[in-house]
Parts: structure tokens; C-alpha cells; sequence
DNA sequence: TTGTAAGCGTTATCAG
DNA sequence: CTGATAACGCTTACAA
């Protein structure tokens, strides 16, 4: 069943120990030898087992890659670069989702761990640091993605996301405005604390007060939720702010339908930045001011650095990596400067005014 | 460096066999012998190494996925279910990409036949049938998701593109449209020419002539070069038809953008229906009329059927399973009935009406 | 430069 | 019910 390094050693008259040399394309063969090798390799359209080759001692060339959802945009992007990166060095990548539940990621480390991949991309943490104390102690490299912990000193490469916050809202305090509301989920994922903070840095150096009842936090598991609570929020007109900055891009595409089928107008009446400037931003009406950080970046970087780590020679010690890369403001048509009063609410805000199609 | 087998086996007083037979809750085992070994692996935090159990004979639990491109929103989606139905019956996904590049979709073929995968989830099919036929060979089970090859009869699970293709130009047929433009790719996927001839046979059936200036082949891999190639067409005031069926929803965002910023209205000037109902389609203005296709069905039903194909026992035979899902269309505002022309194109086509912002 | 032989960790066979 | 023992396909000391 299958060809293996035997057979092709038989062909080639030689010893499976030179197979094994020729195929690997070390050690010292003669020219003459690894060609009736390689050739009866050909011939018999041989491929290693990998498996064999990990028993006997050789690196799997399998990476992990643990996500939450590698269907959100964001994510697939960030995933996509991983696989290409990886695939480059010659290693492949076994995809993990979490959907953030603890006992998904779990099960997904210790599938990882049975596989003996040679490392791990991380870009879900639910259990805290357990996993990682775990990975460590058996001397599997891994990176985190996108994700960085206090408890627990990692490599890892993420976007300064408090930064790209930061100045997603000073954006839209210089063009005039004050009340600025800010859409975010209801987990306690880092990069959303780190948005809120970025957010409230901002307005506290342009002198506006903090207002709890202008950061709204909204399940955004699916975009309907928010479509629904923005309407809702936006019904009270005492509670209409003249800017939103919205956690990301796909929230705030549903953000700006709810603010049209309110009555209200983006940016002349209401502002709204997204975060990740996803493809369809810029085909948004009007087209979306967000804040980009490169998720494709942050994939290659993490996952060259993962397999620098597991190709150091055991001798050389490692210095844990944090790379931060800058995220950058796209500033288009969805935020504009604060309108004078007359000239906004056009019409009376009516919660009926139209409704999101099936 | 790691427990192993022999470990527990000794640490619970047991012969490996018997360890292993517990482990593996199979054969017959005395309850004392389970519970000593079983609280002996917990104890030690074993876990079983799967190249020595793959190589010992028994499965891989590991399945390739060949993709074009992840990162794709409907791919995504499609491949999303591909790993949370392979994780539900506890086998775990290596995906690969091709790009509709041969040489890659070549080299992912041999990388997932040197890790010894059960089978294959098969999204992109380059170099005609020669790999299939290879995993034919050496009995590697595998399914087509989302294509279907006339020249080679195998397992495939694909929605009707063309039953889908041909609703939707109906739609708009019956709306009284008859100068329908089809905007595609360049390239020769099964998909399009799939939805291209429902195109045909929807207008056919409707007695409009097929004007071939109204099929626009414009490669689609940059969504920039989809929105100057309408803008260049509609500048063209003879060339512009009244309603537009768009291969996917992805190229309908740009096409709408590229339609407003002609000074054109949808659909009041142009009917425009898309393609897969991505999350975005509802949310887009006007809400995006388009047919659905449920990609996740297409990636949970392929998944299922492989691993069924996998587990067949060796003296059954196996039935090749074509599953087609019927696709649906979704009407939404983006397409209306035809306006009496006096109506229509209430500015003059200006060029530099507006630009794509970066 | 080449070959022999001993693992790697598991499962399967077969005899107790 | 249990346990030796022989694979599985490959790499790698070590020996020649």
C-alpha cells in the first residue's frame, strides 16, 4: 500500500539510508546516486509520509492556527496571509475556530498537541493564560495574533489598536464635534477595551466629558442586533449624538442603514467612523472614514516570526517579540464637520421610517 | 520528551495493549484496568501522538481543504462549516490556497497527499481532472464543493448557479427590463459559465435577443478595476442598459458605486441584482436584491458526505452523490420596474461626476 | 560515500 | 480479559 523510501532505495540499487540522504538532499551522496534516487523517486511518483518522518524524530511542518470566527472578515483576511506565509517556509496550517467558547478552545489545543504541530498562531484567548503556560512547558513555540496579555509575557504582533482609536476620535473632535458616541460588543476582548480607551484618551484631551449613556454596548454576534439596538438608541432624540465611532467596519455599515432609516443623514447630520476598512468600505454610501491595520501584516509578521522561533537552533536563546504596527486613519466622505444646529435633523425622527429587508 | 504510552501503561500497572485498548475504549478491558489507565493519562496529561497511531495504521483524522481563496467572504463562510463539521466528528482541516494558480493547486495536492489526509474537500479544480484522478489512484476519498466537472464523475455538492443565474434575469424580465447586461470574470470557473447561461436562458425565454456588448467580462480579482470598467462602459450614454446582473454581490457594491457616481440612480436608472447575500447585502443602499446560496450548507454537506466516504466500510460500495441545492432569490430595493423613459438618466452621464476614494 | 540497525509511539495479531 | 511482539515508514548514530 504506497510506495515507500524502501522501494525507491530498491530501484536505485542503493541503501535506504542513501534514499533518505538523496531525498532530503543531505548529507554526502554521490552525484551519481541521489539521481538514480531522485529519478526513481520520480518514477514512482514517491511522497514521503510525513508522519513517519515526524515519529522518527523530523519536524510535522503543521502549524495551528486558533481563531475565533475565520469567517469575519477581518479574521479571514488575517488568515489567508498566515496560510500563504506558512506555506512559503514549506509548513501547513490545521484552522481552529473558538467562537469564543472556552471549551471550544480547549478541545482545539489538545487536537493541536496530538497532532505534534511544530507551533501555534493564537488569536483567541478565552481561558486565560492556562493554554499558553501549557504550550510552554512542553517547549511548543507560539505567537499571539492580534491578541496581547498582561498575565503573561508572549511573543506576539498586534496593531496599536488604543492608537487607532485614538485617533479615529480626535479625527472627529477637531472637525467640531462633542457628542461622540462610541459602539463597541459587550465581550471584554482586548482590542475592545483597547478602542474604548483610545476613545476616552481622545476626548479627555479635547476637554469633553466622559457621558456613560454615549458608549453603547451592543451584542454585534450578528449585525441585525445592532441594527435594531442603533434605531432604538437613535429613537430618543435627546440621546442623538452628531458622531459615532463604531467598533468596526461591518457594525458600522449596519450603524449607518439604521441612521438612515431613522431620517437622519450621514455625515451631514450624524458622523461615523468604522475600524479595519474592510474592501467595502470605500464602496459604502457615503464612503466609510476607518482606521486601517493591515490584517494581512499582522499574519505574515506573526506567523515568520513563529517559524523563526521553531527553527533556533536549540543552543541560541530567544528574545520574546512585540511588534506593534501603526495603524493609519482613512478619512472619506462618512465624517464631516460639525454641522451649524439649523441645519441638521432635517426631519422628525420616526421610528417607522423604513425597516431592514429579510 | 513527552509521556508516552509505555508511560501510563506502567504508571497503571498494565500491559501497553491494554493501555492502548482502554484508551481507545475498544476490546474488552476489565473496568479496574480502564479506570487505572484512564486516571494514569489524566495524571501524566497524555496525549496520543497521532503520527504514531497514523503510521501504526489507523487514520489521520485530518482532511485537506483546496480553496481558491479563503479569505473571500463567500469562501469564508464555505469554508467556516468545512472545519466546524470536520471538528464535530472530531477531524481536523489543513486548507490550502490556490489562487487558480496550477502550480500551487499542484504542490497543495502533494503536501496533503505527504501528510496522508483522509480525504479532501475540493473547492479549486486548475488543472483539470489529473489530481483527481491521482487521489482516485491511491484512494483518497474526496469531494467537489461548489464545482462540478463534466469530464470526471465525482462526489460533489454545488448549488444550481445556473437555476440561480436564471431566476434573477427573470426577475428582471419580469420587471419589464429587456436591456439586461451581465457583468463576469475573465476567467473560465464552472460558476460563471454556469450563470452566464441562465442568463441566456432566462432572456431567450423571454424573447430579448442576446447582445453580446452587453456581456462585460472584466477581471474581478481587484474590486478597483470592476468600478473603472462600469464607469468607462456607462460614460458610453448608448451603452448603458437598464438593469445589470452582477456575478457576485462583491462586484455589486462596486458596480453601484460606480452607477451613483455617474450621476445614475439604482434602480430608478439601473436594476441592479447581485450574487451569495453576503452579510453586507442587506445593509447596502439601496438593499442589494440577490440570490442566495447558502455556502455554509455547500461546506457542512461536503464535509458530511466525505467523512461518510471515509468511514464506509471496504466491502460496501459507494453510490457517487451529486447533491445540487436550489438557490433563492432575495428581492430588495435594488431592483424596481422599468421607468417610462421619460424618467430615466435625470443627469447627463458626466465622467468626473465623482471619484473612488483611496 | 555508503550501509546496518536501532529507534520514534502506536496499533494489530495472536497466543495465553 | 491480558500481554508479548511485530509491524508502520522514516531518520540517524554508528560502523564500514
Amino acid at each position: 500500500m504506497g510506495v515507500t523510501i524502501r522501494d525507491i532505495a530498491r530501484q536505485a540499487g542503493v541503501s535506504v539510508t542513501t534514499a533518505s540522504r538523496a531525498l532530503n538532499k543531505k548529507g554526502d551522496v554521490s552525484d551519481d546516486a541521489r539521481e538514480r534516487v531522485l529519478s526513481a523517486a520520480r518514477d514512482l511518483n514517491y511522497a514521503v509520509n510525513l508522519h513517519a518522518r515526524a515519529l522518527a524524530g523530523a519536524s510535522s511542518r503543521t502549524l495551528g492556527l486558533i481563531f475565533v470566527d475565520t469567517s469575519v472578515p477581518f479574521f479571514a483576511e488575517m488568515a489567508r496571509a498566515v496560510v500563504d506565509t506558512a506555506t512559503a517556509h514549506n509548513y501547513s496550517i490545521i484552522v481552529c475556530n473558538t467562537d469564543e467558547d472556552p471549551r471550544r478552545e480547549t478541545q482545539a489545543h489538545q487536537m493541536l498537541r496530538e497532532k505534534r504541530v511544530d507551533g501555534v498562531l493564537i488569536g483567541s484567548v478565552q481561558s486565560g493564560s492556562a493554554p499558553l503556560r501549557q504550550l510552554t512547558n512542553e517547549g511548543t513555540p507560539f505567537v499571539l495574533l492580534n491578541r496581547y496579555l498582561d498575565d503573561f509575557d508572549a511573543d506576539c504582533v498586534y496593531s496599536d489598536n488604543r492608537l487607532g482609536a485614538y485617533e479615529a476620535t480626535v479625527h472627529l473632535c477637531r472637525l467640531g464635534h462633542r457628542r461622540i458616541a462610541h459602539l463597541t460588543g459587550v465581550d471584554e476582548r482586548y482590542s475592545r477595551r483597547e478602542r474604548l480607551l483610545g476613545y476616552r484618551q481622545a476626548l479627555e484631551e479635547h476637554g469633553i466629558a466622559i457621558d456613560q449613556r454615549l458608549i453603547w454596548h451592543c451584542d454585534d454576534f450578528a449585525l441585525d442586533t445592532v441594527y435594531g439596538f442603533i434605531r432604538r438608541v437613535l429613537a430618543n432624540r435627546a440621546d442623538v449624538p452628531t458622531a459615532l465611532f463604531v467598533y468596526n467596519d461591518r457594525c458600522a455599515i449596519a450603524a449607518i442603514k439604521a441612521i438612515g432609516d431613522m431620517g437622519l443623514r450621514v455625515p451631514q447630520d450624524i458622523s461615523v467612523v468604522g475600524y479595519d476598512d474592510l474592501e467595502f468600505a470605500r464602496y459604502e454610501a457615503p464612503p466609510l472614514t476607518t482606521v486601517t491595520h493591515a490584517a494581512s501584516e499582522i499574519g505574515r509578521i506573526g506567523t515568520e516570526i513563529l517559524i523563526r522561533k521553531i527553527q533556533l537552533p536549540a543552543h541560541e536563546n530567544w528574545a520574546v517579540q512585540h511588534v506593534v504596527l501603526k495603524p493609519e486613519l482613512r478619512i472619506r466622505e462618512s465624517s464631516a464637520a460639525l454641522a451649524p444646529l439649523s441645519r441638521r435633523y432635517p426631519t422628525a425622527v420616526s421610528p417607522a421610517y423604513s425597516t431592514l429587508p429579510k
